[in-house]
DNA sequence: CAGGATATGTCAATCGTTTATCATAAATTT
DNA sequence: AAATTTATGATAAACGATTGACATATCCTG
């Protein structure tokens, strides 16, 4: 039933267990010919270290606590396929929480991923008032949202972002120019997308138009609320946070039958590969994925391999206008 | 540094260790008073019991990986986000591997994860040759792919998907009705869809028109493809056996002035709510997802508490058609 | 109040690996 | 040939929790 264990090679290969040790954890003195021979027991017997007893003597476990809303959103789940791949390739394996914008099941997952001494977190939910952030004593990186003083944010220039669009539609001709976006309980810098919006609007001289549907709103939920926001005709153009709530109101607007862009403008916002691939023609603010997953990860593992480093409390990549064929 | 310990809560609880213990296993004889103490204790340290410690005593891990190709496809993340929460419910976590096509990632996750001694795995992968399955000690639970003998599979009867989709093109008119689907190079009974295709053209005497792209070929690569069939303007009707192809080939379609479903109905697979929220002008045959991650979990389930309950090899769950507007 | 049931404690072994300490032996340098 | 350096082994104590064996004390019940 068990499998095999240190001793086995050892005797399989004809040394002490801990020359076999040594060979493993590669330190004291040792003849080529006895690592060689050590690793082809291990290969012969498909030999496997127990993680468990490892890291029971600290050796760390390589796992990494990934929270997120869902991975079943294109956006989080393609950072989260990028993000578990880099970390394989550094030798780390990857926890998925899928925190479900449901506070108590992120808050079970950070007691369990202590449980489990992992060796550290990156957590991009959407939850707020979660004091356990402020006391856990690992290893933090978070995504484009605050958590507690000290831990680094890494996330993308959304003022900018919002002021890029809410331009773009201004120069389109867009004159009544609305916004649907999220409530912004959460303490996050996506937030400030919608400042962004409203900064350019008040440089023109515009009235806001803003539409916010809580995060946990159904998509059929927020295409009904969409449905009636364009049949009141009052608007020209929408800078949508997100794009899926583009698609949404793509959608609607031609049940409608508003055209694009003449009668409606519309933009997104994220520019996942996936929007990219299978709605090219959408107008959107493309978020830098890529950097964001190399810059989280290289963050956490300086500060996994050293609690002490300084890091900045936020890191703002910058984000591009992609022109599509819906403004 | 470290955390607290289970002498810790002993000590705070003035009980002794084994008295901790017994609370936590719950055995022995044990007064309430007695409970809620070391319940306190345990509460007001926020301890949480070492993982890795616990199964070195054999407790097992409460551990699952979850093998699949990648997250960032909607079918596989919403999937995996449900497979997610229902373990979490059942109290096991969730070690997520994107095997992205790759034979030797795959091999290597399999290695990891027995080394990690997780509880069981679910595999749902499409990669061949991996003779490693052989040999896993593992419980291990397939989604929709042959991996080795005594490995039950989930999936849907794609032999029943593929026939709907076909009659009900005809039905419609259908006369010249391609298939677009992948190389079959997996042995994986998805295969079957254009098996039940090829009854349904044989049985109205038609000619089957089979284009097969590598699962491998990027989103352009496979519009620049379907752009050259529709553009030949030999077919009247493509059944699509993921909804993404259908929704690449609704784009090209649309690029090049064809009518859907005049000119071209469209039928996809797979109806994931992110399709039918965010596409639900799609006609596409609806996997039951819900019913495979509870079946895939309770089998799965099944053989951790004992691993020789009696599983059969192949589960097939029924497919549903769901008209839309493409066809 | 005897006797079983209940409640708790002490002690020690165990899980598989790491690592420090000592010991010893061979190989290499001076 | 003596002195180092290199190579390996034997032993044992951790890491944190579990659990069986055994001891003891309190409780309840007939």
């Amino acid at each position: 039933m068990m499998g095999i264990k240190l001793t086995d090679v050892a005797k399989k290969a004809g040394v002490s267990a801990t020359t076999v040790s040594r060979v493993i954890n590669n330190y004291g003195y040792l003849s080529q010919k006895t690592i060689d021979k050590v690793h082809q027991a291990m290969e012969e017997l498909n030999y496997q270290p127990n993680s468990m007893a490892r890291s029971l003597q600290g050796k760390g476990t390589q796992l990494i606590g990934l929270i997120f809303p869902t991975v079943s959103h294109p956006f989080f789940g393609e950072l989260a396929s990028k993000m578990e791949a880099k970390l394989f390739e550094k030798g780390y394996k990857t926890i998925l929480c899928d925190s479900a914008n449901d506070k108590e099941k992120e808050r079970d997952y950070l007691r369990m991923l202590a449980a489990n001494k992992v060796d550290g977190i990156i957590a991009g939910a959407h939850n707020l008032g979660i004091p356990e952030y402020e006391n856990v004593e690992l290893p933090i990186i978070s995504f484009d949202r605050y958590l507690a003083e000290g831990i680094p944010i890494v996330s993308s220039d959304s003022y900018q972002g919002g002021r890029l669009a809410t331009e773009h539609l201004y120069q389109r001709g867009g004159r009544k120019i609305a916004i649907i976006t999220g409530t912004n309980e959460s303490d996050s810098p996506t937030n400030q997308r919608l400042e962004g919006y409203l900064s350019i609007l008040k440089e023109h001289q515009l009235e806001p138009m803003v539409y916010q549907f809580p995060l946990d709103h159904s998509p059929f939920l927020k295409a009904t609320e969409i449905r009636q926001i364009l049949s009141k005709n009052e608007i020209d153009s929408v800078f949508c946070t997100d794009d899926l709530t583009a698609i949404l109101v793509i959608n609607k607007a031609q049940e409608l039958g508003l055209k694009i862009p003449e009668d409606l403008k519309v933009i997104g916002y994220d520019g996942t590969e996936f929007v990219q691939n299978y709605f090219p023609q959408l107008s959107t603010v493309l978020q830098p994925i890529d950097q964001f997953v190399d810059l989280l990860i290289d963050l956490l593992i300086k500060r996994i391999n050293n609690a002490d480093v300084d890091l900045d409390n936020l890191y703002q990549l910058p984000v591009k206008f992609m022109q599509g064929q819906t403004s």
